[in-house]
DNA sequence: GCCAGGTTCCATGTGTCACAAGGTAGCAGG
DNA sequence: CCTGCTACCTTGTGACACATGGAACCTGGC
């Protein structure tokens, strides 16, 4: 049912790198809830992920401390659980920026892939 | 043993993305032994693996098809299994540079990492 | 010879994590 | 009520980086 993901479990495998960091990010600048971080990083190119993703992941950012929760009614549907930084949270987000970057710049001299922009 | 690996395991997470494709870029420059790819590798910041590490993952382009190998004598110590790209190894290199371009221009922007460097 | 030490390869076990699939519950509208 | 949507979460599976340990081969000292 799912023998030839090729590229896509390329891509799946890129993905472990920065998307809890991604989903940091994307709370820094806001609370979200669950279903509505499936949205966002959808419309990021190649991000998209599903609700068995996110919500382990959620649930391990929480146990770690760098995100934090509260409950709050909807209009229509049941109730959303929040998610926003913490100041661990922040100081995490912080700390893997330069990580990415360092990375970031290995990875493109290695591929030849840094050039222009 | 170790629990704290706090920007450890991170960049753990990182290498697990583009390693393999890295190790590729670098046999797109010429055949190279197992043992020799952990020391060019330890030299990029960010990827210094472990031989644990780079002989299940040569397996694995071998038994993709990626790489093909061929035994060679050495002045000193046992003989070398040394690597090469095949064309199937090529044309993955090349569909990962655009993958990687990608997804690497997503996160800058999540992060805002991304203005010119 | 033979033994210590370096080189090179590989196999096994462990832990982390993305994902698919499935399950629960609240809130609509016919 | 009952179909369907939203929203959350759990369980099982599989991929894979890494640590550890070991086998095979070579060299140099004695």
């Amino acid at each position: 049912m799912e023998p030839g993901g090729d590229s896509n479990r390329t891509l799946t495998q890129l993905r472990r790198g920065a998307l809890p960091h991604c989903v940091l990010a994307v709370l820094a600048d806001g609370e979200r809830y669950g279903f509505e971080l499936i949205g966002v990083l959808a419309e990021a190119r190649g991000l998209a992920i599903s609700e068995g993703t996110i919500y382990p992941l959620l649930s391990r950012l929480r146990r770690e401390g760098l995100v934090e929760t509260s409950w709050q009614e909807s209009d229509s549907g049941p109730p959303r659980r929040y998610y926003r930084l913490t100041a661990d949270g922040e100081r995490a987000l912080a700390n893997f920026r330069e990580d990415w970057q360092g990375y970031r710049d290995t990875v493109d001299e290695l591929l030849g892939t840094g050039g222009r922009r």
